[in-house]
DNA sequence: AACGTTTTCGCAAACGTTTGCATAACAAAA
DNA sequence: TTTTGTTATGCAAACGTTTGCGAAAACGTT
């Protein structure tokens, strides 16, 4: 069948390009080499021919040489599937987050691939859309499937952990961005706490007093932290809280932000400044200040958080924090791909705190 | 082993949740039940039971009942290593994206997850990075790795198409988004050429006489559709085709776009209208009519290509051509999938056109 | 009752690898 | 020479599933 099929093929690329004969060369090795052939072909066991080519002490340097030498020459690939099925590893990490078009989750996936690329597996991505009975399911059949380990981030609003709880008596877990303290597990993440306390700090520094928050209304975790460093930074800098300018809201967005915004525009003692716990939510806050000829940053200044593709597109251009995804992906990869391969008997929750950078641009510092 | 990480997973869950002992009940299932354990608990043979639950037309209803039911009580999964170790078959797609990040490819891997996913297949994602190499290493290791079938948007500048060319004769192969005339596969892509027409239409029907085109160098199959379609609207509504306001660029980008525009705005008879191939290119070129307080779209309108994210967030706000991400994910994975499950001996090689539809905005009409 | 036909099922091999155990070869110690 | 000890290799089972082939059971037809 496959032969035909082959043929086939060939015959209709022959068709369109006379030229390209030499694709049939290429296609003769269209059968893989097993360790059997290997073995045949040198006169030895197959059994001696794995341990050699998994450099078992038990065989001498001249065997394995010879091996090795005969495996490259017909550049052996094992067989992933009688392998992991043999050994139970399958050289397959899965990533499950709430949304893969986040800019911000795009680049932690970038260098989640490229890091686990580079060591030697496969990654399986799939999509919770921030449904938590979705992301048990991905879960599930991710184990079922056999991933070596799974890499995590939280929807948004997830009750129940205790599948995950589940997984994590399994399989290695990472999580990241999205944590949860209930969980053990090693945990990478961004210092939340401390980026809010710079972004409002900065806003400080450049005279505003009197800072209105948007965050969301709880049960986030990044939320809740942006809002400590937010607390943080008033108090240490002797700064009233005033709960009219705390704004929280559900399924923060960008319609969110510009709704909030023009609530903090009705109040009688408006704000200098907006701290939105997200790019899209300050983006919002812009556009409904530029409605309004509000201007910024003199009358208001305005700082998001993510560093999102769209903050140098909105005029003025959003100051906000960096979040470097890449690092944050491939810092996960590497954790997770060393607890696969060197299993502890003793659970070690790390947790590592990556660090961010206050990208200041127009919206809140004008040259 | 296994054992014990359990053991001291479940202490410190224990110890930091004393009420999760519920955990405990589930992680007791720690193995798969397997067809051998069905068949000697219902007395028939393990080829019974693998073939009552595949519907064979050998096997009774009364004994498919029978072995179905104590399957689901057993909630039996089969070890997708042991049959796709036996049946060469995986059950994953691999995918394969210049850059994972755009927002259109995130729509387009959005469609393929769901509906890759609905049809029982995981897929693994990966990037070329624009680099014709990286791309070759890809389909080779996704090859090898046994994927099922693969999906590929080319990558911008792939001189040879060999590699290519040899996947499809091994595997189902489907091509989107960026494809080529010279590889014999079922490709799946949005009427390029109709989609451009249609938006230059909109901009003389608007009043526009004198449009411009900001489109890529050469060898990009979809910059010459487009301004395939560009041409074609001059053409039928009569307009004169100026080689002056045809601006070609190498890697389109914001940048690029804003370069073109102060090349235009630099001209003795300025266009009244910019068409840019694609959305980052128009937003380049807002910024840049912006910037030297060009009336948009009075002096000068402009509309993009792709409806990305950024193209509401620009303001004012971008014209663009939509391209359902979306729906062309769920059709080149459907193509795909079937092309898998009912292998034709013969080749077919389908062309499927994706309506696309122009999103007017304040950038090439104002209200 | 003897014989076909159809339906339903089991046996056993196969997929490619890993690994415990046995064994061969050989040298050194008894 | 025999024993003991290394070192190097092979045998064969196992992982869980699918599937060609053969056979038993069931049924109908002369």
């Amino acid at each position: 069948m496959l032969c035909k099929r082959l043929r086939k093929r060939l015959q209709s690329v022959l068709f369109l390009k006379p030229t390209l004969y030499v694709t049939f060369e290429n296609m003769k090795k269209k059968h893989n080499i097993t360790l059997k052939e290997l073995a045949k072909s040198l006169n030895i066991s197959i059994s001696t021919v794995s341990r050699a080519l998994n450099d078992h002490p038990d065989i001498s340097q001249s065997t394995k040489e010879k091996v090795k030498k005969l495996a490259n020459e017909h550049n052996y690939v094992p067989n992933l599937f009688a392998s992991g099925f043999r050994s139970h590893r399958t050289h397959i990490l899965g990533v499950i987050v709430p949304n893969i078009s986040h800019y911000f989750t795009t680049t932690v996936l970038k260098g989640v691939l490229e890091e686990g690329e580079n060591l030697g597996y496969r990654v399986i991505i799939s999509e919770s859309k921030n449904d938590d009975k979705k992301q048990s399911e991905m879960l599930q059949t991710m184990m079922q499937f056999g991933v070596d380990g799974v890499l995590l981030a939280l929807s948004r609003k997830t009750k129940s952990v205790d599948d995950i709880l589940q997984t994590v008596n399994r399989i290695p877990l990472v999580m990241f961005d999205k944590v949860s303290g209930k969980i053990p597990c090693t945990q990478v993440v961004i210092n939340e706490e401390e980026a809010a306390y710079n972004a409002v700090e900065h806003l400080i520094n450049t005279g505003k007093r009197r800072i209105a928050i948007i965050k969301e209304t709880e049960g986030s975790f990044n939320s809740e932290k942006r809002f400590e460093g937010y607390l943080r930074a008033l108090k240490e800098h002797n700064l009233p809280i005033d709960e009219k300018i705390i704004l929280s809201t559900e399924d923060i967005s960008l319609t969110k932000g510009r709704m909030m915004a023009n609530i903090l525009l009705s109040l009688k003692k408006r704000p200098d400044a907006i701290f939105a716990i997200t790019d899209s939510a300050a983006i919002g806050v812009i556009k409904a200040l530029n409605k309004f000829k509000v201007s910024i940053p003199d009358e208001i200044a305005v700082v998001g958080f993510s560093n999102s593709a769209s903050s140098t597109i909105i005029s003025p251009s959003l100051s906000t924090v960096d979040q470097p995804g890449n690092k944050i992906g491939r810092t996960a990869v590497k954790y997770l791909i060393d607890e696969i391969e060197n299993p502890k008997e003793d659970l070690i929750t790390k947790t590592i705190e990556i660090k961010t950078n206050l990208i200041v641009r127009d919206s809140s510092f004008k040259v």
